[in-house]
DNA sequence: TTTTGAGTTGTTCGA
DNA sequence: GTCGAACAACTCAAA
C-alpha cells in the first residue's frame, strides 16, 4: 500500500541540511520536491537579472544534490496556488510543507494558499527554516517590535544559541511515477545576448555545497581577523555567505553554530565570533523591521522625509552606476557589483552615501539597483539598509553623517589594492593617490598614463561642497517639519 | 508615569 | 600630529 506523497515546496530554502520543511515532509514517508517559478507573484519586486542568475545555478545544485539521494528536482512554471493544485492533483498527494517567507508579497500569498489548501483536506506544514527567531516572536517589554538595533540583538542573543542545525537526509523516497518537470534551461533564468554573467560565474559557486565551502574558508581564514579586517575590501576579510543565505543554500542556524564551536575550539576567537553573529543579527532585525513595517522597502521608514528635494539626476545616476563617479572607491565598488553580482560591506555603504548624500538621489533609486544588480538581493535586508544610510530608517545614522569617500579609501583600502582590481585604468597610480587622482601632480598622472578626463573621469561633484549641500538639505528638513507642526 | 541613558559603521574644526 | 567636541534633536527601551 503506497502512502500518499507529501509535497516538499522549495522557495527560498534550497538546501538538504538543516531543512526542517524537508525533515516534516519526510514523516509523511514519500515526497515530491517541487520548486514552482512565479513570475507574477505578488508584491511588485520580481526577481532582478543578478538573482535569477544565482536563483539558476542554485537550482541546478538542488537537483543534483537530490539525485545523489535517489530523489530529483520538479520545476514548474505558473502561479503558485495553480501549480500546487495540478500537482497535487497529478500526485495524489494529502500534504504540503513549505519555509516561511516574510516578504509581504509572499505573506499574502502562502496565507491564502494555506487556507484553500486546508479547505479542502490537503495538510499544510509551514515552518521556520530561514531566520534564528521568527519576527513576531520577540518584543521589547512593551510587548511592540523593536525599533532600535541593540536592544533588539541584547534580547535575541540572551536567548543563547539556536537549536542544533538537523542532519541531510541519505535518501528521499519518491512516489512511483514523479510529475513532469520542466527544463531548467528552459527558464532562461541565465543571461545571453549578451552573455553578461561571466564575471558572475568566475567569483561564485551556488548552491549548498558552494555554501559549504565558502563557510569552510571562512572558518579557517576569515574568522580569527574578522573584527579587524571585515571592513577591508582588499582582503575580503568578510564571510561571502550573504547570497547563499539570500536562497537558502545554507541556514543561519548552520552558520551560527559553525562559528560557535569554532570559537570554542579556538578561544582566542570568541571576539570575533561575537562581531560575526552580531551580522548575523543585522539579517534578522531586517527581517524583524519587513514583518512589522510591511511597506519598508517602498516608504521612508521614519517621517518627516516625504517632501524631502530629491534630486532627478540621470547623467549622475548613470555615472554611478556604472562606476564613472571619478571616485575611485565608489567606482570600484560600483564596478565590483556589476562584474561580480557583489560588494564589499563597506564599500556599499560609501556607494550608498554617495549617492544618497552627495548626489542627493532617492534611496529607491540606488535600492532598485541593488535589487537587479546583487547576487544576494534580499527584500529585506536591500531595504532595511538603503534607509539606514538614507537616515530614513530604524536606527538610522545621524543627517550629518557622510561618508567622505578620500577618507573611506585610505582608510579601508591603504594601499589601493581594491581600487587597483576593479579600476584598471588606475592602476599604475601610487597608493598615495590613488583615492584622489585629481590632486596627483601631472607627473604622477603622466608615469601612470593616466589622462583625466579621458582614461578615467574627474569628479562628478566636489565632495566638501556636496556635502555642504546635503547638510543643508537635511537640516532643512528638520525646519519644514518645525514649520509644518 | 516619569526618568534616564543610549543609539553599527563619520567628518571637521580648533585647541 | 593628535585629540575631543560639535554636528540635532529625537525616540526608544527599560528601570
Amino acid at each position: 500500500m503506497h502512502r500518499p506523497p507529501c509535497i516538499l515546496w522549495f522557495r527560498q530554502d534550497l538546501r538538504l541540511a538543516d531543512h526542517p520543511a524537508l525533515a516534516a515532509a519526510l514523516r509523511h514517508g514519500v515526497v515530491v520536491p517541487l520548486f514552482i517559478l512565479d513570475e507574477t507573484a505578488p508584491g511588485g519586486w520580481p526577481q532582478g537579472a543578478a538573482k535569477r542568475w544565482w536563483l539558476h545555478g542554485s537550482l541546478a545544485a538542488l537537483d543534483h544534490a537530490l539525485r545523489t539521494i535517489g530523489s530529483r528536482l520538479v520545476l514548474r512554471r505558473g502561479p503558485a496556488a495553480a501549480v500546487l493544485d495540478e500537482v497535487i492533483r497529478e500526485t495524489g498527494a494529502t500534504a504540503v510543507a513549505w519555509s516561511r517567507c516574510y516578504e509581504p508579497g509572499a505573506i499574502a500569498r502562502d496565507k491564502a494558499i494555506k487556507a484553500a489548501l486546508r479547505a479542502r483536506g490537503v495538510a499544510v506544514e509551514s515552518v521556520n527554516g530561514s531566520l534564528l527567531v521568527e519576527p513576531w516572536d520577540i518584543a521589547t517589554g512593551a510587548g511592540k517590535p523593536y525599533a532600535v538595533f541593540t536592544p533588539f540583538w541584547k534580547a535575541l542573543r540572551g536567548r543563547g544559541d539556536p537549536p542544533a542545525p538537523l542532519p541531510a537526509p541519505t535518501t528521499l523516497p519518491v512516489p512511483a511515477a514523479m510529475p513532469k518537470s520542466d527544463a531548467l534551461e528552459d527558464w532562461r533564468l541565465l543571461p545571453t545576448a549578451p552573455d553578461w554573467a561571466g564575471g558572475l560565474r568566475a567569483a561564485w559557486v551556488p548552491g549548498e555545497a558552494g555554501a559549504r565551502a565558502a563557510l569552510m574558508e571562512f572558518l579557517d581564514h576569515g574568522l580569527a581577523g574578522y573584527a579587524q579586517q571585515r571592513d577591508r575590501p582588499d582582503i575580503d576579510g568578510t564571510s561571502r555567505l550573504s547570497p547563499y543565505l539570500g536562497l537558502g543554500a545554507i541556514g543561519p542556524r548552520q552558520v551560527w553554530h559553525a562559528v560557535q564551536s569554532r570559537a570554542a575550539a579556538h578561544p582566542g576567537q570568541g571576539g570575533a565570533a561575537e562581531a560575526y553573529l552580531r551580522e548575523l543579527g543585522w539579517r534578522e532585525y531586517a527581517y524583524h523591521l519587513l514583518y512589522h513595517w510591511p511597506d519598508l522597502p517602498e516608504r521612508n521608514w521614519r517621517d518627516g522625509f516625504e517632501h524631502f528635494p530629491w534630486r532627478a539626476d540621470y547623467s549622475a545616476l548613470q555615472a554611478w552606476q556604472r562606476g564613472m563617479t571619478g571616485y575611485p572607491i565608489v567606482d570600484a565598488g560600483m564596478r565590483q557589483l556589476w562584474q561580480t553580482g557583489w560588494m564589499h560591506n563597506r564599500v556599499r555603504m560609501i556607494a550608498a552615501s554617495f549617492l544618497i548624500k552627495d548626489l542627493l538621489i532617492h534611496w529607491r533609486t540606488g535600492e532598485d539597483w541593488f535589487w537587479d544588480t546583487l547576487v544576494d538581493a534580499d527584500l529585506a535586508v536591500n531595504a532595511a539598509s538603503w534607509q539606514w544610510v538614507a537616515g530614513t530608517g530604524a536606527d538610522a545614522a545621524p543627517y550629518f553623517r557622510v561618508f567622505n569617500p578620500v577618507l573611506q579609501g585610505r582608510k579601508f583600502d591603504p594601499h589601493g589594492d581594491y581600487v587597483r582590481r576593479f579600476v584598471p585604468e588606475l592602476a599604475r597610480l601610487p597608493a598615495d593617490h590613488i583615492h584622489e587622482p585629481w590632486t596627483a601632480p601631472a607627473d604622477v598622472l603622466r608615469q601612470a598614463g593616466v589622462a583625466l578626463g579621458r582614461d578615467y573621469p574627474r569628479p562628478i561633484v566636489d565632495h566638501a561642497q556636496a556635502r555642504l549641500r546635503a547638510l543643508a538639505a537635511f537640516k532643512a528638513l528638520g525646519k519644514a517639519d518645525e514649520a509644518a507642526d
